[in-house]
DNA sequence: AAGTGGTCTAGACCACATT
DNA sequence: ATGTGGTCTAGACCACTTA
């Protein structure tokens, strides 16, 4: 356990203990102590030596087993997954981070910013509003590196985010203005489509009529599973690349031996 | 506790008694005696109920919170997820399943199946083989209720699958015929795009020329991380679509308080 | 024989919600 | 005051791998 000498855990903070050893053994692979196919510390070895017990260990190199950063090899130990592997290719992020996540500056145009009555029946749905609702419509040009990237169309509820009409939209993210009120959204569900370019979109993605495009929908959910947000995105299809992790389910046993 | 009278645990079982109490609470679920939003059982009372220690029984409830089918509030409770939210919008399937899946009858034409030493760099890159090495390259129209959905290209290591020109690949899953062969994929990397149809694509895919069309590159790997399968699909842009599930990241926490 | 991850127990304290 | 999830402890037994 020689690799565990320089740092401890603090028993009074605020953050959980395994928190603490989860960051420790990140910490780790991060600097490279810890390399891709190499063992990390064994559960025991981590409780004598930070002095905890093996379950709290134990809950710290399952959280990052269950993240993908490790794998374990019952009888053997547990090894650092291949970086590959522990890419996060799925995270919920917004287009501001999404583009300096590609080493894009992340930029805005606002086209409209105001309240409508018409939208497509979908959309009022997908929010569990009614058509007799208000919507909250946020029409942008999203650039990266101040070249069009997307068109951005975001729909929300009216009631709660009238708010928004006052917000400065073209620097600042709208995630971080609904954050910053509170408001914080955790899952997202996509629906992506191969489509072309419009007359209407052509103009503004500076791309000609016919053009491939990624039509991606976003129906973005708070913690409490409440529909906050719908956005539709037309992307430059010769920019924009979606990647996905696709894992085989765990089969969840329990019937019959 | 009244609502698990009926089901036990079997303490001396080869499957794991939280492995069962996740079955149970998923057949619950499952049978509308929990419904979306409701409280679920809390820890304690399965504890007592089942006569196991509770921290069997949060086991199992922490698992169906990780996999999204639950979602716990402190201090009030664990609570059934909307039902979208715990549908499996990302599971590594082959064409053939993902097809069942959307109520549509697969199909494939196979157009050519044979070893070839051409191919682009990128999906030796991918597979982890060298320019020298030979590789199995297999052309499928892939159908739906018989009509073309995609062109399907499938690369795969030539020294371990020669078997595979034996197989037949128009009525069965190349992923059938990999498991039973004792390879079985569990991981991908997916990268999306749009695209248009081309010349070539143009009469087997059906649509005219300059149509819409998602270009799907898929690498599986093996549970041991090793790649086995480059595939390039052109979807039609009308017919497919591409769903996915986003969530945050979940900060992890450790550095200063 | 020693070490490992996987599972399980019977307690404990905390912050938070509800009543 | 009671119940809840979140965290933590100090043990235990098992099946497995490695030496």
């Amino acid at each position: 356990m020689r690799s565990f000498d320089q740092g401890g855990v603090q028993k009074n903070s605020s953050i959980p203990i395994y928190s603490q050893v989860e960051r420790i053994v990140m910490d780790m692979i991060d600097s490279g102590r810890l390399s891709p196919g190499q063992r990390a510390p064994s559960e025991r070895g981590i409780a004598d030596t930070l002095g905890i017990s093996r379950m709290t260990a134990r809950a710290a190199m399952s959280s990052l087993v269950a993240d993908g950063y490790l794998y374990s090899v019952p009888g053997k130990g547990t090894f650092v997954s291949n970086p590959k592997m522990r890419q996060d290719l799925l995270e919920l992020t917004s287009f501001t981070q999404d583009m300096r996540k590609r080493g894009l500056k992340p930029g805005a145009k606002l086209l409209e910013l105001g309240v409508t009555d018409e939208a497509p029946e979908k959309i009022y749905r997908a929010l569990g509003l009614s058509a007799a609702d208000g919507l909250l419509r946020i029409h942008r040009l999203r650039t990266a590196d101040e070249e069009p990237m997307c068109l951005e169309t975001s729909y929300l509820p009216k009631d709660y985010f009238t708010w928004l009409l006052e917000e400065d939209l073209e620097s600042g993210s709208l995630y971080r203005a609904l954050e910053s009120h509170g408001v914080e959204l955790v899952r997202a569900e996509e629906h992506l489509e191969a489509t072309v370019v419009r007359e209407t979109e052509s103009e503004l993605l500076t791309v000609r009529v016919g053009y491939p495009a990624l039509l991606i929908e976003r129906t973005s959910y708070t913690e409490e599973d409440k529909a906050i947000e719908f956005v539709k995105s037309l992307y430059r299809g010769d920019r924009y690349r979606f990647s996905a992790m696709l894992f085989k389910r765990r089969p969840r046993r329990g019937g019959l031996p």
